[in-house]
DNA sequence: GTTATGACTCCAG
DNA sequence: ACTGGAGCCATAA
């Protein structure tokens, strides 16, 4: 089992107008932040990426901006620029 | 084996 | 609230 399929069962996982945080990946997992992060990097096209940023609920710097659209399309909150972390808790 | 880098997070200023 | 520096861990060169 490859941390990838791994990150990618969480993520799939995450119910529509939710996100999580590498980090809540992360713990999940036993592994580091860097480690989500990057296993989340190499995930497939198949998986919904774009729910999972970072701790504060700023979405990922790569795409900038297109993560955006895709959680507001999602039906996630936004708040001034970041992902409201009261709805996801 | 050593160095550099990153889709991270935390702490301090 | 924003920025910068430090810490962490795996991959790549």
């Amino acid at each position: 089992m490859d941390l990838v399929a791994k990150v990618r069962t969480i993520v799939v996982a995450i119910p529509k107008g939710h996100v999580a945080a590498y980090g809540e990946i992360g713990r999940e997992l036993g592994i580091s932040p860097r480690e989500a992060g990057r296993a989340v990097a190499l995930l497939d096209e198949d998986v919904p990426w774009w729910r999972v940023v970072y701790a504060d609920g700023t979405p990922a710097t790569c795409h900038d901006g297109e993560a955006r659209a895709l959680l507001e399309a999602e039906g996630v909150v936004f708040r001034g620029g970041r992902v409201d972390m009261l709805t996801i808790r």
